[in-house]
DNA sequence: TATACTGTTTATATCTATATACACAGTATA
DNA sequence: TATACTGTGTATATAGATATAAACAGTATA
């Protein structure tokens, strides 16, 4: 299995976080359902081209959280996640997110006017690039 | 002068970063005018309850990026950035940080249509709380 | 039972944040 | 004007988090 996940190397948040997040969406958006295997640490950090140990981190800690399960030489896969925890996930990651989008918009002086001209802007593109 | 400057100390992008972010938001605004003395780090440390040297460290970055200009003995001012600067700077923050909400969205299996959906209900609690 | 795949542990380097001690510049005042 | 005092930025040493490479151990299967 390939995990579609987009890695910021530049960014300031640490890679094994970056991967939580996404695998956590991916999760609970349905796209892996429970028991599915997991790419291993060893094929997911080539893919990513990082090292082994920060894959493991990442798995470690969504085993930590309840959404994956892993078992020495067999692999890892996807736990069984309650729909409700599920809906939290993805509501609160998206609310959050959004949130801390305006919050920044607030701080650069934009007028809530402004800010949702911005984001219509950037649905436009992202609808020009066939974005669903 | 007190900067308004609010500190995620749990957030995983480095304190330093976050002083930058802000700092540089303020100066693009113009409610920093160049020649605006900053607070000493030492002062801004104790208002944010940090360390002088994670103070420092972000001083140190927005005067290699041009934003300030610090002397010994004397203390740390606003430099003069240019109109166009400032305003670059403000949109691409601004627009960088909705199109990674958007994106966030996006990835907890969103439809553009419930982003929108959201985004309205994050302005509406705001404007609740008086936000311009 | 080889072999090739899993996850696991150990040791190392870099980044982030801190505490502590130091050096420099301005200002009051004896 | 000498001197002490206050405020400024600066340098060094330490602890924890982040990322890496290499060696170790369990599991499946040809």
């Amino acid at each position: 299995m390939q995990l579609p996940i987009r890695l910021s190397k530049d960014s300031k948040t640490p890679i094994y976080h970056q991967i939580e997040e996404q695998v956590k969406a991916l999760i609970a958006g349905g796209q892996l359902p429970a028991g599915t295997p997991l790419p291993s640490i060893r094929a997911l950090s080539k893919d990513l081209e990082i090292s082994v140990i920060t894959t493991r981190r990442a798995y470690l800690n969504l085993e930590h959280g309840g959404f994956i399960q892993t078992s020495q030489g067999k692999g890892t896969f996807v736990a069984d996640v309650s729909a409700s925890i599920k809906e939290e996930v993805k509501v609160s990651a998206v609310y959050k997110a959004i949130e801390n989008s305006v919050e920044t918009a607030l701080r650069h002086d934009y007028t809530l006017e402004q800010i949702e001209e911005v984001f219509k802007e950037v649905i436009a593109v992202l609808k020009e690039k066939g974005v669903s």
